[in-house]
DNA sequence: TTTTGCGCTCCCCGCCCTGGAGTGCTAAAT
DNA sequence: ATTTAGCACTCCAGGGCGGGGAGCGCAAAA
């Protein structure tokens, strides 16, 4: 690890210019100059001192020029002592907390709530939202029932958690009754229900093959079905777990304008690989967590930052939600955006009905 | 209207020069002069003749120039006459058709179908792929089944057409019991299986209010819960009914680099509104349709085109699917791609399982 | 340690110029 | 009556040039 930076190692002067410069540089996106950060600093300094401070805060690897002669720009490094150590964080004021909270009312079910998380973030920051939906393994199975569409035909429900529903269509090998369906369901109601939807899976496919001879004809044909069942779960939506929204805000992002860029971001996007990867580090942070341009580790992230929150209920971490934009983004407004939406979403999960 | 040309009112060889033309700029998108028409046209005539013949052109609206001192380049209208009238579709070559084939396999259900027809359009065609699914209106109820989450909360699950499935969770008034519920909803298979969906909802709506009276206690609170669950899916999920893929694609054609019309055509697709309603003239043409530039009153399809068809299963008109891309695109690629993916996509379609 | 002064670098912008591609028109050729 | 050749003209793209502006580093003075 490269060492980084604390903010003790520099004086109070140079951090207060170095806070001012990264200020001034969000604002427009030009480089700023010795001029006019002399100008707006309130230090009553002359430009020629705080040359010098540029030329150490350089030296350090925080800021750094486009050319020769240009003002200063930060660096990842140098977004990331910013962040750190010396952001003052916005108070949302009320109208805006409100605003969320009546967007996250627990109206109705779990993926339309995820969806309007994820436009609500978007919408609000003007950049783009993105929601992890729960990962499966922490899902626990409520309730499964089958339903005969025809006689080799079966709907298979699994209930999973306190809203969300899961079904599929099996085609079974002999015909089954509604009678037999029901005995069925309730022996793996008995057995599985409030059961972890992986250690479920797991059971089914391994250990109860090996009870298959020791129970009657009729159990053997419900463990068989079961297999069936969540054999076909396994393979099915594997990546239905990103919630994109507000894409198009990026297209806005002068410093972005590069279509080709962009056009890789979309289809990171798209391909939901490398920002799920980069979300699931993020779930075991305790709070937000930012992860600044090349920091990332992913290319496609060069000149990105990406600011998440981890959301839970009933005590249980769930997933992560968080804002994609420029590193030059407004992070004392869009930090707090995704904490109280994080909570917000919580709430809006905890059990409920 | 606009009196639209007909490829009778110009000579052969007007004709044959303006084909040649389109497809040149098709090519290369640089505007065509004359010297390169009469190098590569095989007429041997000379520059000075085909600007003559251009300038007809022209008069015509078939054709115009950036400004003065460039080449020629088709109009809407222009393109119009060349997709009516002078194009030769290729065959695609039975490799495609088998690749199609292949990836449309009927082997899973309604929604991962759709999706893989609009991905493979926009994967072979390297443009963007929009599929409309069934409109709901011509969705058939199957089957209804009642699930008891708990005592007052109640899983709906409608079996719609084939392969569909829809669920919803109501609370409920009061309890019902297990049996209860078998029995409601052996009422309600009764009377309304195989009916349209629309019908249903209306029916429920409207007429069960009516003869509430005339039943037992037991048929009123199935049809208090049945207008529940009428009532929340006329608000379910309206608008999920276009997948689009591939827009990325779009990114890469030169002509249409600008981000900022990329941008605008980008919320479009979000929005899906006017999308849905260009889609939506398409389905009662009865074959392939094809939406040049500004011919499709929407300023944000300035420049672009696209080629639909429609698809249907059992003779029935289901949706329609399509490709959207720069007008200047290989309509005599595009247009088989799209014909025959329709046509697969209803085989995969017809009555199944 | 801070400031002043100075020379220097580099970008940006407007300018002009030129070469190339293509047109329209007219007059000659077929 | 067409078709062609010739010619003058227009417009764009790209290169080179020069001035202005912003900013830097360094060295010497405060």
């Amino acid at each position: 690890m490269v060492s980084s930076i604390d903010s003790s190692q520099l004086s109070e002067r140079s951090l207060h210019l170095f806070k001012s410069l990264v200020e001034h540089f969000i604002e427009d996106g030009a480089p700023v100059g010795s001029r006019t950060l002399a100008r707006d600093s309130k230090l009553n300094l002359s430009p020629a001192t705080i040359r010098n401070v540029m030329a150490d805060l350089e030296a350090l690897g925080l800021l750094n020029s486009p050319h020769i002669s240009a003002g200063r720009v930060p660096t990842a490094r140098g977004y990331r002592l910013f962040v750190d150590s010396l952001l003052s964080v916005d108070h949302l004021d009320s109208t805006e907390v409100d605003q969320i909270a009546r967007e996250l009312a627990p109206k109705d079910d779990v993926p339309a709530l995820m969806q309007r998380a994820s436009s609500m973030l978007s919408d609000i920051t003007r950049l783009a939202g993105v929601v992890m939906l729960p990962r499966p393994e922490q899902s626990r199975l409520r309730q499964i029932e089958f339903v005969a569409l025809s006689a080799r035909r079966i709907l298979v429900i699994l209930v999973v958690n306190e809203r969300e529903v899961q079904n599929r269509i099996i085609n079974t090998a002999r015909d089954f009754s509604p009678a037999e369906l029901r005995e069925v369901s309730n022996y793996l109601n008995e057995i599985f229900a409030g059961k972890e939807l992986n250690y479920v899976r797991a059971t089914i496919l391994d250990e109860l093959e090996k009870m298959k001879e020791q129970v009657n004809q009729s159990m053997q044909a419900a463990i068989e079905m079961a297999q069936t069942a969540f054999d076909a779960e396994a393979t099915t939506k594997p990546d239905e777990d990103l919630l994109f929204s507000g894409q198009t805000n990026l297209m806005d992002v002068a410093e972005l304008a590069d279509i080709d860029r962009l056009k890789k971001l979309f289809e990171s996007f798209n391909q939901k690989r490398d920002i799920l990867h980069l979300l699931e580090q993020a779930i075991n942070a305790n709070g937000i967590q930012i992860f600044i341009g090349e920091e990332s580790g992913y290319d496609v992230l060069d000149n990105y930052s990406v600011v998440t929150a981890p959301y839970e209920a009933d005590g249980q971490m769930l997933g992560v939600l968080g804002v994609i934009g420029p590193t030059r983004m407004h992070y004392e407004r869009v930090i707090p955006i995704v904490d109280v939406t994080a909570r917000m979403l919580g709430c809006a999960l905890n059990t409920r009905g």
